[in-house]
DNA sequence: CTGTTAGCGCGTTCAG
DNA sequence: CTGAACGCGCTAACAG
């Protein structure tokens, strides 16, 4: 069976094409019979509009493009989730596109994309990105755009984020209240801004709390579970009297319980454990994490709200719209941490 | 700054659009100088051709279509990057759409699909599909499907599964040897393939070993895991000489953890579990799950490869070249189950 | 209410 | 080696 298009169909009815094409469209133009008669016969031949050929004489791709490091990641999956879940309202298709947390390899994707293939951008940088003029051409292209938790701040465009700062400040006071006198801060990069400000909330606190930061109790995580793991186990190691360990993300909050565990150190009571990380996860673990859980799924609903906003109406999105939504401090009961 | 296209590329050069088109895809019957000029000129302006209009007149998308029922997902997650890795091999984009595992709404993805936006489908069909004429529809196009885990028997199409069947005997026949004598099994859908599969295992395996399988070790898994834990622990209650549990997806076996220690039943002295599940949730439990650990990332990977032949070489896909991967039973050294 | 015409931007004849 | 012309399938402006 061929691909059948307006042609076939016009040529079937004795119509032009025009009007197969207004009819399917259910333009007012068009009288109720012909109309029926036109639809009749496209269900029953099973057209589908060709969408290139749609895309190129519209201008508009009904297509997002979604950047992000990696899929393999709660977060980044319940962020999806919740994007296409909006795109679909909006009818719209979502191409995706993987980093591996390499600024090479975005560099390239978002450059192929100036290209019209997507009516609009989401994006969550990878962790080396230094050089930001690949995003510039999108913009120059007025491709709306928006960040979602990995943003790259230099850009004057949307940017969701989870109010790093203060959870990084909560995160801290919440174990200073446990008790916990010698904080690990395990950072997820020094280069994203997310680990900036979580790492600033986590110094605010200590030090309101008349605590001066200690610079060996920063670990540098690496994209390396097993290498992050013996790295935790080395900074345990070293440093004994570490009786806390605030993770900046989830993978991190996992290497430090399974090298709690090769060293023997009981979770809670010989270490306390906080992170960033998805509650389901956070449940399972024994003892359950503490945990500063993010809205992913809702983060990712608001970014694509934002943008489909700006692609609707055709407008720029302006820095004002960004937002930093709240998460939530789950204290889990046998965690004993409280 | 406007997105540039050939005419004005060629404006510039005082070229024809022809030409310039030849000279950007480095075709043999043009001047190196003159190449050169053009491929200078169209770095310089940052110019990517428009693809919507390439797709419509190669009538190629360069773009496969992923359906799924679910992203938050070890095993989808990590089939993704092992088909977008492909994919961009190759030079593709990738559509990803979720079905959350409902008939009706793969019926209208599929059925979109069937446009020509797409020159390939790789699925993973949803649990409550009984009608598979959208699958047709696409077929009657040629255009190319493999399905993956989750596939429909009744195609005529390449297959990418688990060795279902043996697993689930082997994953039987493991617990059994440990000492089991009540094992339950935790079904993810009696219409899919896959469970079906691992169930016969599960019954043979019993079978084989001189034991009769019993209907109310039987349970039927649900999409909200919050139910199926519920449900895990009526099980258990009901039927307290349950002393194994061979769970056919991660998430139950997630689920009999959380019911298990809600019950207060030591795992795995009481009650012994066994999964397919991803290495690293495996781990991360306490005590670690026995896994059969079904190659997601590699059963991504043979998928899209199979698909990208056929899409390449304009070949029909067969049957025949449907595989089972390997899946490896991971004991656990403190599970104890060994 | 319907048909005719003219592109969208690109690749591919066919001429020269 | 280069240019002119056509059409992929669809939508939109303009006629009638």
């Amino acid at each position: 069976m061929n691909p059948v298009n307006l042609k076939q169909l016009a040529q079937e009815l004795n119509l032009s094409v025009s009007t197969v094409s207004r009819a399917l469209s259910d333009s007012y133009e068009i009288s109720a019979t012909t109309k029926a008669k036109v639809q009749e016969l496209a269900r029953q031949l099973g057209y589908e509009p060709n969408p290139y050929a749609s895309s190129l004489r519209r201008q508009k791709s009904k297509t997002i493009g979604v950047v992000i490091p990696e899929v393999a990641n709660n977060f980044f999956s319940l962020a999806i989730n919740g994007i296409e879940e909006v795109a679909r309202e909006n009818d719209y298709h979502v191409l995706i596109y993987l980093t591996h947390d390499d600024a090479a390899q975005e560099a390239t994707i978002v450059q192929h994309l100036a290209s019209g293939r997507v009516d609009g951008l989401l994006a969550s940088v990878a962790g080396a990105t230094q050089d930001f003029t690949h995003f510039g051409k999108l913009q120059a292209r007025r491709t709306p755009m928006v960040f979602f938790d990995r943003v790259c701040e230099e850009f004057a465009t949307a940017k969701i984020t989870t109010d790093d700062y203060q959870s990084g400040y909560q995160a801290t006071q919440h174990l200073l209240e446990a008790g916990c006198r010698h904080i690990a801060h395990l950072l997820i990069s020094d280069r994203l801004s997310i680990g900036q400000k979580r790492l600033q909330g986590y110094h605010d606190a200590l030090q309101a709390h008349g605590f001066t930061p200690d610079p060996t109790l920063l670990l540098h995580g690496t994209s390396d579970k097993d290498r992050n793991q013996t790295l935790v186990q080395e900074l345990l190691q070293q440093n004994p009297a570490i009786d806390g360990i605030f993770a900046s993300v989830e993978t991190l909050a996992m290497s430090s319980y399974l090298a709690c565990r090769q060293l023997g150190r009981r979770i809670p009571e010989d270490v306390k454990i906080i992170s960033f990380s998805n509650l389901e996860i956070a449940d399972l673990l024994d003892p359950p994490l503490t945990t500063i859980a993010q809205p992913a799924y809702e983060m990712g609903r608001e970014a694509a709200r934002i943008l489909f906003k700006a692609i609707l109406k055709n407008r720029p999105i302006l820095p004002t719209q960004s937002q930093e939504l709240k998460s939530k401090l789950i204290k889990r009961r046998s965690t004993a941490v409280l």
